[in-house]
RNA sequence: CGCGGGGUAGAGCAGUGGUAGCUCAUCAGGCUCAUAACCUGAAGGCGGCCGUUCGAGUCGGCCCCCCGCAACCA
């Protein structure tokens, strides 16, 4: 009865830090892939690091740096996010340099080729000498480089191989109206539809290895390597041993595939990747799940020069893992952008864990504790199954990859405790009606235990402990949350 | 008419036609099991105009403002 689950983010480019936003996506993908393993599905989740292309090369030659070192440095910082972010123990972690990762790329280049979807053009761009730069027709004010409109653009022209994305513009909306919920939300849906109806542009796959040698050498041509993104986007299925490989069989082919990214990856996770998975005959992914981006307080992008970056380092160092594992699943919009910033998750730490769950954790304990209230706990792996005491949105929320809402269901039953509490005073009732007092505290005891099992995929830490004070009926020696001041 | 999102109490959010809700912050009261925690109450709100409707935060139109994207920004 168990399923097979792929769960997936997208890779960053390690041209910076692990950004807040990286965090949250994959903290997301987290809390998913530890439900499903809590229920006793077999997961698969894969995250790495995005290490080709121009921009890579660029600063590594601009640092002095060889390449190779440069981007094995920021592979350690972004996997320095698992013990950080306390992710799943056996999540993969694939980088786009590692060697089966290359095999796999250039083998789905051959395939999509021999589909007949690749073919060499020229390829011409627009550079602007004043900044060095290629530069999109986007980019460009009147024609001109906004910044040096003094300057005449230069047209380069090169050979490239091309990918025939226009191809699929019809399959595409083809398989967008036979998966009617294959992009969450629905506006990002229909923002994808809209573009692919536009029509699709060929675009080049590859470009001049004496130009830009840092890429994935494209198989049959000694000059050209790919393009990053058409050699990233295959890391989906070579972290799965693809072409070969029982756990391409079992979770891509077989299983339930999930891809969660944030929404300036719309059109690659949705459009271009499905279109390359249809040049190569492979099935398409089930679901795609679309993030809001994080901004600074005052709705702006988080940029340096604002200086309202969040560094998911700082945060967790002073705030422990699971505060920020709980901010960025409960406090942050499912689909919307949201306004973060370090205050922000101080004031729902101080409301939602130290006074919410810690505080409730300590009153309950200490009165199963001073009245001696004995209860028969459950096993925790029984609660999963259990449908007489977990309220049904909480499994809902997951099964809608809404796992925010689970845990709004958690946060209820929190203050439903406090209020039970404050309504029955079983503190009081035990001067004069015991029995009945203790019955309140093994009441509270039991929905206290099944709020701190429940809490597992979000906070793994906090969850192993409530479960312990009620398991050993010991208050903590150390306050699970410690209010900030 | 390029594409999309948003404008609800001081702040952050929920609310897709039927008495406008939640969390934080503020003020007043209660309680003492608990981490000056917890509970109750109060004050305070739908960007603007027009329309549809018995009834509009919700549907339609127009306008204003904010934020992304525009084929390599998590």
């Amino acid at each position: 009865m168990s399923k097979n689950i792929y769960i997936t983010t997208t890779l960053p480019y390690v041209n910076s830090d692990p950004h807040v936003g990286f965090a949250m996506e994959i903290i997301r993908a987290d809390v998913l892939a530890r439900y499903h393993g809590l229920i006793g599905n077999n997961v698969f989740l894969n995250t790495g690091t995005d290490e080709h292309g121009t921009k890579i090369w660029e600063k590594a030659q601009a640092e002095g740096i060889d390449v190779q070192k440069y981007v094995d440095s920021y592979a350690e910082k972004f996997k320095g996010l698992s013990d950080l972010l306390n992710l799943s123990s056996d999540i993969h972690f694939i980088r786009t340099t590692d060697e089966s990762h290359v095999k796999a790329a250039q083998e789905f280049w051959k395939i999509v080729d021999q589909n007949g979807y690749i073919y060499k053009a020229p390829y011409e761009a627009k550079y602007c000498v004043g900044c060095e730069l290629e530069k999109t027709d986007s980019e460009l004010v009147d024609g001109r480089c906004p910044i040096h409109p003094d300057k005449d653009l230069e047209l380069i022209s090169e050979e490239n191989y091309f990918f025939k994305f226009s191809d699929f513009t019809q399959p595409l909306l083809d398989f967008y109206e036979q998966n009617k919920n294959f992009v969450l939300p629905d506006f990002r849906f229909n923002e994808i539809k809209k573009f692919v109806e536009r029509g699709l542009r060929d675009f080049p796959i590859s470009r001049v290895k004496e130009k830009m040698p840092w890429g994935v050498p494209v198989p049959g041509d000694e000059d050209q390597v790919m393009y990053v993104w058409f050699d990233a986007l295959v890391n989906y299925i070579s972290t799965l041993g693809w072409p070969n490989g029982e756990d391409f069989k079992n979770f891509w082919e077989e299983g339930f595939t999930l891809q969660i990214a944030g929404k300036d990856n719309l059109r690659q996770q949705s459009a271009m990747w499905q279109a390359m998975l249809m040049a190569a005959n492979i099935k398409n992914t089930d679901k795609v799940v679309i993030n809001g981006f994080l901004n600074g307080p005052d709705g702006k992008k988080m940029s340096k020069s604002l200086g309202n970056v969040i560094n998911p380092y700082d945060v967790v160092k002073e705030l422990g893992a699971d505060a920020v594992r709980f901010y960025l699943t409960y406090n942050v919009s499912s689909f919307e952008d949201s306004p973060i910033s370090v205050e922000m998750i101080k004031e729902s730490f101080n409301a939602n864990l130290a006074n919410g769950i810690g505080n409730l954790t300590n009153r309950v304990v200490k009165m199963a504790e001073n009245y001696d209230v004995v209860v028969k706990l459950p096993e925790p792996k029984d609660v999963w199954f259990d449908k007489e005491h977990v309220g049904q949105e909480y499994h809902e929320a997951f099964k809608n990859f809404e796992p925010q809402k689970a845990l709004e269901y958690l946060m209820n039953e929190v203050r439903e405790m406090d209020l039970f509490i404050a309504t029955e005073q079983p503190f009081k009732k035990v001067k004069v009606d015991e029995l009945s007092a203790k019955e309140d505290v093994a009441r509270l005891m039991l929905n206290l235990f099944y709020m701190g099992v429940l809490l597992e995929p979000f906070m793994p830490e906090t969850s192993a402990k409530v479960v312990e004070a009620v398991g050993t009926r010991t208050t903590p020696k150390e306050p699970i949350f410690k209010r900030l001041d």
